[in-house]
RNA sequence: GACCCUUUCAUCUAGUGGCCAAGGAUACUAUGUUUUCAACAUAGUUACAGAGGUUCAAAUCCUCUAAGGGUCGCCA
């Protein structure tokens, strides 16, 4: 059996690069039809918790991502913690330590200035006098000596450490509160972890869960630490990069499937394959093939993604998404034609909006360059005439009925198409891109066509 | 500063000693198609961080250098 983790901080919003750990830890529970369980990891100021909590699990629910079992809270798991510190403190493993806060703090700064690494000089590891007046003691584990630390991670290999770059970490703090690297080495083994994907920005915490570990005889987990996501520039990932927030994508309109693909192809990949659909991700991850190195955030391929999911997806699904976005065509008589006409053209479901809009609003204003070249010569002219050729024409039941009255037109008055497509776009949209004319003119129906090409030559004229 | 990790096109990546004068995808450029834009099709530009080894043969193994990242809390 398989069982895989997410131990976020509830310190915000579900994080992109947390919801790519927790996706691979995710799919390779599913492959082996194991568990992927939740545990929150609150042991310090538990501040807005409830609010991160939902945010994580709106997060989660808006991919299709689903935990097993119930979310594990620390918080609510001190007595457990406490008893294992007890343990320790009995079997001689850890022990009590009088520095105070400043003491430490000054240890720090000789240590910098002899460029050493910092760390805790084990002062009070084998301590048996009268401790000094009024310092709360904290608990701290006895780290080993000598020696190497070591333990293969999965994904960077045989990983090496001197024991003494370790020190003697602290487990309890004055308050008697448990420290993380103590609860996540503890909880990880009680939960029946068998394998933990996370963040090698955790890769140094290891060594010292290693510690825990062997000192209350715990096996331990898989490890495998993944590299982190870098922006563009391949530094830290921040706000300033854009979305970091999972959620911020569904604003933008962006698909749950298109960013879990994208995500799951950062930093992983099968061969030469593009596109997964989550049943693909399922049968094909393996944290086994995790790249060693970090990778550089880029939205063009997500976009991409995007714009291919969006055209794939079955057309009724579509349009009831799209009242998400403050758009309801669904009873709209040629609601296919309408997402025909506009598919190709957007990259993102807000796109798609702006595009289906551009068609169905009437246009205010034109826009000034589009205009000055399409509303000019005999551009009045030949909209009044066309305008009159439509309107002469009785059947008018598909995009192709306007096509033709278009060429018609144009070949008897032997005029090449942009003398009427200009001013017709323009007159139609406001500006001169946008979707095929004749499927507009089908969309919007004929009165609706001569009102708006009656607008445009009032405009031309004035 | 110390310790640890990483390094293939602009970006994501394939690649585990010969199949690699390095493949795919995105992006970019050009052309075609189209009434426009987009989409699509075709073509094209661009990479093994550097230097030394080992070997008949190295992107792949070793050493050093450089650059980037991470960690050094009574935060998680």
């Amino acid at each position: 059996m398989v069982i895989t983790r997410f131990a976020p901080s509830p310190t915000g919003y579900l994080h992109i690069g947390g919801l790519r750990t927790a996706l691979f830890s995710w799919l390779w529970a599913k492959r082996n039809e194991g568990k992927f369980l939740l545990r929150i990891e609150d042991t310090d100021q538990a501040r807005n918790s409830d609010d991160a909590l939902n945010a994580i699990i709106k997060a989660f629910d808006w991919v299709g991502m689903s935990y097993d079992g119930d979310v594990v809270y620390q918080s609510k798991r001190f007595d457990v913690y406490t008893k294992y510190i007890n343990q320790l403190l009995d079997e001689g493993k850890a022990y009590k330590c009088y520095m105070s806060k400043g003491e430490l703090a000054s240890l720090r700064e000789e240590q910098m200035a002899k460029k050493e690494r910092t760390r805790y000089d084990g002062r009070y590891r084998d301590f048996d006098g009268t401790p000094p007046d009024g310092v709360e003691p904290v608990i701290r584990i006895k780290a080993p000596l000598d020696g190497k630390l070591e333990f293969n991670d999965g994904v960077k290999g045989l990983i090496s450490i001197d024991a003494t770059e370790v020190d003697d970490f602290v487990i309890a703090r004055a308050d008697g509160t448990p420290t993380y690297n103590f609860v996540v080495a503890i909880d990880d083994f009680e939960m029946g972890l068998t394998t933990v994907i996370r963040g090698d920005d955790h890769l140094y915490n290891t060594p010292k869960q290693m510690i825990v570990y062997n000192a209350l005889g715990f096996e331990m987990p898989k490890f495998y630490h993944v590299a982190m996501i870098n922006n563009e520039q391949g530094k830290k990932l921040s706000k300033r990069d854009g979305a970091t927030d999972v959620m911020d994508y569904q604003t933008q309109g962006i698909l749950p499937e298109a960013l879990l693909n994208f995500l799951v192809r950062l930093g992983w990949s099968h061969g030469d394959q593009e596109e997964f659909s989550i049943d693909e991700m399922i049968e094909l991850f393996n944290p086994k093939d995790i790249n060693k190195s970090s990778s550089n955030y880029n939205l063009d391929k997500l976009m991409w993604l995007n714009a291919n999911y969006m055209k794939k997806m079955d057309r009724d699904k579509l349009i009831e998404l799209l009242k998400d976005y403050g758009l309801d065509i669904s009873t709209h008589s040629k609601k296919d034609n309408i997402i025909d006409a506009t598919i190709e053209r957007a990259k993102t479901l807000v796109e798609l909006v702006s595009q289906i809009n551009l068609i169905l609003d009437t246009p205010k204003e034109y826009d000034a360059k589009s205009s000055k070249k399409a509303f000019k010569g005999e551009a009045s002219k030949i909209l009044k005439e066309f305008i009159e050729e439509l309107k002469a024409k009785d059947i008018l039941d598909t995009p192709k009925d306007y096509h033709d009255v278009m060429d018609n037109y144009l070949s008897k008055n032997e005029l090449g198409f942009g003398k009427l497509g200009q001013p017709l776009r323009v007159a139609l949209l406001g500006k001169m891109s946008g979707s095929g004319l004749d499927e507009i003119m089908y969309i919007l129906g004929l009165d609706e066509v001569a009102s708006r090409v009656e607008n445009a030559i009032g405009f031309i004229e004035s």
